[in-house]
DNA sequence: GGTTTTATCGCAAACGTTTAAGTTTGGTTG
DNA sequence: CAACCAAACTTAAACGTTTGCGATAAAACC
């Protein structure tokens, strides 16, 4: 056993043909139980592995499904993935698991590479703005289904599984308000994806609902980067405009703000409070308390994937795109207090 | 464009062989100028990918590195997949990455997907014990080249790239006993995997060092697994038996054992300190102090990737496997210190 | 006993590429 | 002008599978 072993080489030892070795390890009744066994006892002992791209090229199906996923750090990210790839197993398949790094340019590569291996299906968290719109499509159009997962891909009508991010967001003022905040900072870009335009829109009903105005002067439009955000509260404390909680749309900016304010000398949650979507780990970084949607990541990767399956076995489902929509909770997390005996 | 576009197709629109649009698409000069340009053209105007598996069946080589890694929830996985994905595009290839959840019979369908689909190296950061040994080495014998990361397999041969486990461990002791911290607790497995050894016996030798009686009642055995440490810290709580410190292996360890110290009401770090291994962002969970060795993750998946490639580009170096160790740090963690202007 | 069935296997094409070797055409050389 | 050469393709085999169809022989049927 030095190299690679071959159909083509257990046929040799055994005195058949490769198709005769073929239908045997696939128990087809073609071939005599006694020759199965004797095929499949040699196949064990010299260690036989099917080649996948020989098999795909004449099968036209890989069992691969592609998966797109924005990056690992992020806890909501790292989760999705988790309910993709257990579940994706369940089915038979394998999750080919690419990171786009929230990168126009890596997706594309992302997406150039999974249609090259000719996966059955991508499951897409997508990065903002419609750069890749083009790719999208003609991927969609050579016959691989997509479903978009976290972040809806309307326009381009692919199944989804999303959240309620505009009935979570007005939850959160509502939270906020009954805690006496008041002057509610907006972080994080206002406009791109579903997810943003989602929140931001909760985030005025939910000020509206509860009787706050809104004013345009407490959103601080900002990249879903940290230092990006860390950068945008400080120069807003700077303008000296008082404000008493931030809300961001994403664990990364809530940890670049948290840092900002808590550099700045005040006290999170009593002087600000922060609340971010998503339940990320990092945000704990800071040691403070704070507000978040969890939005059961687990559980969007698995329905995505059962989307999917779906729609391979039974292409028609792709006549009218399905949404699915996934009810968030929301949760207090109460870091950063010392306990006494 | 409603279907894949093959080499075929596009032959037989410009009236030449398939020979001709993969010599045209691959700049071969065998073939005219204008006909590249030709080729080129019609090639992005019908949106041609390359089928992977044709390719990669004939050439033998797949450009595809399978990474194998415990779990992507713990920061330092996450980190060292990036440092691993994007090092190895930069080479030219992709990764496919795969998830043992620390489970050995996860790991060998992972590593019977790769050897499927010929994948041109595996890194690997494998499970405890040697369930798997024997895959491997077949795997290996294959023509796979291998390089663990994190975890060593010096059994097996491989080359790899870890960190200074004993050593940290040794600081780690160190830094508590000037701390004045004398009951130090050692929590979780002390066999199996390289990593666990090294520490253990790190620990071992930081008592020595330090002036510390060795005591094998302080030695906790626990799984690799947070309700497991909660409920092994529970118990030994009840025993009564005094202690001011807990060095855990991992960060899933250190969050159970650091919740159940926790809820039995003691303070952290005043009455009871935690150190780990990683610096998890999990811990900070928590919401309080903790120690940690930080262990570049994203540093030792970079290097992994340059050792792999300098391996398939020169199989030669297979004689005498290689080990990169790299250099920790150790960092304290303020965390749930409340700031006041 | 002739015919039909059934079991077991071989044959050969196909999947989409790559590549060494061959072919044709036209031009250059001595 | 014969000999050679380079340019620009084509041919055909190969990579490791799968699969429908055909072949053979033994068994079963009436």
């Amino acid at each position: 056993m030095s190299q690679k072993v071959t159909l083509k080489q257990l046929a040799q030892i055994l005195n058949v043909t490769p198709a005769t070795i073929s239908k045997a390890l696939r128990d087809s009744n073609d071939i005599s139980i006694e020759t199965r066994k004797k095929v499949k006892a040699l196949a064990a002992k010299m260690g036989y592995r099917p080649n996948i791209m020989a098999r795909s090229l004449v099968s036209k199906r890989t069992f691969m499904l592609g998966v797109i996923v924005p990056n690992l750090q992020i806890s909501f990210f790292s989760e999705c993935v988790r309910g993709i790839y257990e579940r994706v197993r369940r089915y038979g398949y394998e999750a080919i698991i690419m990171v786009n790094d929230e990168n126009a340019e890596n997706e594309r590569k992302n997406l150039e590479f999974l249609s090259s291996l000719a996966v059955d299906g991508i499951l897409i968290d997508a990065v903002p703005g419609n750069a890749n719109h083009g790719i999208l499509k003609d991927t969609q159009k050579m016959g691989i289904p997509f479903v978009s997962y976290d972040r809806s891909l309307d326009t381009l009508g692919f199944n989804s599984v999303t959240i309620d991010d505009e009935h979570a967001a007005v939850i959160v003022i509502e939270k906020l308000v009954a805690d006496e905040k008041k002057r509610i900072l907006y972080l994080g870009p206002t406009s791109g994806i579903s997810v943003l335009k989602n929140r931001y829109a909760g985030y005025q009903k939910g000020l509206d609902e509860n009787g706050l105005a809104f004013d345009p002067d407490l959103v601080i439009p900002c990249e879903i980067d940290q230092i990006n955000a860390y950068n945008s509260i400080k120069e807003f404390i700077k303008k000296n405009i008082p404000f008493d909680a931030v809300m961001c749309v994403g664990g990364m900016i809530a940890y670049g703000a948290g840092k900002a304010i808590l550099d700045a000398g005040y006290d999170i949650p009593n002087d600000i409070a922060i609340t971010e979507f998503g339940d990320n780990d990092i945000v704990a970084r800071l040691g403070v308390p704070f507000l978040t949607v969890y939005q059961y990541p687990y559980k969007i990767g698995s329905m995505a994937v059962d989307m999917m399956v779906g729609l391979i076995d039974n292409p028609a489902k792709h006549k009218k795109p399905v949404h699915k929509i996934i009810k968030s909770k929301l949760i207090y997390h109460d870091i950063g207090i010392k306990r006494k005996l």
